[in-house]
DNA sequence: TGTACATCAGTGAACGCGCGTTCACTGATGTAC
DNA sequence: TGTACATCAGTGAACGCGCGTTCACTGATGTAC
C-alpha cells in the first residue's frame, strides 16, 4: 500500500543508513537485498521504488558512512591543533574504533571493496578522502621539508593502514601494538 | 578417474595458487568454488578430497599470497640499508603494485576481508604481518625517540594505508599523490 | 616381474538455499474538480 | 470542504542463476602376493 512521501523519505534513509553499517560489517558481497531490506523493517521487493539497484545502494550506503565518519572525527576538533590532532589519532586508533567496524571508519573497512567496484562509489570515496585530508592538513604541523598536504596524507594513510592491520591479526598484543606504534609515530613528527 | 600422487599435488597448488590470484582481485566472498576450480582446469566435485572447506581454502590462499608477497619484496632487499629501504618503498608503493591486486599485497587486498572471516585466516595473516615487521625493522633507522619495531610498524601502516587509499580513489592524480607523499613521508624520517 | 584387487582423485548430477531483479497487485495518499 | 480517481510505496510470488556442500560412480594408480 501507498505511505506518505515522509514515511517513504524515512524508509529510504533507514535502508541507506543500515546498509552502511552492515556493508562496513560484512562487505558489499556479505549482505544481500533482502537481508538490508529487512533489517530497515521492508519488504524486499519494494527495493527498486527507491533504489536504481544494488550498486547504487552501496554508493548511497559508502557516502552515508563517510558522513557518519568524518562527523565522528570532528567531534575531536577544537582550538588547539596539536589537541586537535591528538584528540583525532587517539580516537582513531582506539581500542572501540577497532572493535567497532559497523560503526567506524569507511576507508578501513571499505577500501578494497570500493576498489573491486564501479566508479560511482570509487567518486564518493575519493570525495571522503578529500574531505578527510582537508581536515587533517589544517592539523599537522611541517617543516620544510614536506608540505602539510603530504603529511596529511601520510598521517591518514598510517592510520589507516594501522586500522585493517590491527584487525587482521589474531593477537590482542600485537593488534595493541600496532595502534600504539602508529599514533606514538604520527605524534611524534 | 584417480591420478599419480604427483599429480594430485600439483592440482591441489594450482588450486591453492590461482584462488591466491582470484581472492585477491575479487574477495573471498567474490569468487566461488566452482569458479576457483575450473579457472586450475578441474571440475568442483573433487573440491572436497582436496580442502575442508572454502574457509580452508582462504586459510591456505591467504598464506599463499602472503608468501608470494614477501618473495616479491624480498628482492629489493640488498647489502646498503637505506637502499634496500628506498627500493622496498619504491616497489611497494608503485604504480605497477596499485594496478596489479591479484599479484600484490595481501594486507592492502584483503584486509577487511580477513577481519570479517574465521580465526585460522587471522592467524595466517598475523604470522604474514610478524614476518614481513622482521624485515622491515632490519631496514629502518631510528632514533631514541622510537625504537626500529615501533617504526617499522608505523612504516608498514604507511605502506598498506596508502596503497587502499589509492586504490580506492577514481581519480589517477590524486591516487598518484597519494603513493608519492606516503614514499616520501617514510623515506624523509 | 606379473597378476588381482583395493584405493582414492576426479567427475558430474543433485541438495537446499540465497542471490539480484522483475512484476502483477494492493490500497492509502494526494490531487483535480 | 467533499468526492472521484490517479498515483505510487510497499507486498509477496516468481525469474534464472550461482552458491557451498554431498554423493554415487569411474577407472587409473599403487600395493599385496
Amino acid at each position: 500500500m501507498k505511505v506518505t512521501k515522509e514515511k517513504a523519505e524515512e524508509n529510504r534513509r533507514q535502508v541507506i543508513e543500515t546498509s552502511s553499517r552492515l556493508f562496513r560489517e560484512r562487505g558489499f558481497d556479505g549482505v544481500g537485498v533482502n537481508t538490508l531490506m529487512q533489517a530497515a523493517g521492508l519488504t524486499h521487493g519494494g527495493f527498486y521504488k527507491q533504489f536504481e539497484s544494488k550498486d547504487d545502494l552501496i554508493a548511497k550506503a559508502t557516502k552515508a558512512a563517510l558522513d557518519d565518519t568524518a562527523k565522528r572525527m570532528s567531534s575531536a576538533i577544537g582550538k588547539d591543533k596539536r589537541a586537535s590532532l591528538e584528540k583525532t589519532v587517539g580516537l582513531y586508533l582506539s581500542e572501540q574504533h577497532r572493535d567497532g567496524v559497523s560503526e567506524g571508519c569507511a576507508f578501513a573497512a571499505l577500501g578494497p571493496d570500493v576498489a573491486r567496484h564501479g566508479v560511482e562509489v570509487r567518486k564518493v570515496m575519493q570525495r571522503g578522502v578529500e574531505d578527510q585530508l582537508a581536515v587533517l592538513e589544517s592539523l599537522v604541523e611541517t617543516d620544510g621539508e614536506i608540505s602539510s598536504r603530504e603529511e596529511a596524507i601520510a598521517t591518514m594513510a598510517t592510520m589507516v593502514g594501522a586500522l585493517v592491520l590491527a584487525r587482521s591479526v589474531e593477537n590482542a598484543a600485537l593488534s595493541q601494538e600496532i595502534l600504539n606504534a602508529a599514533a606514538k609515530s604520527i605524534l611524534m613528527k
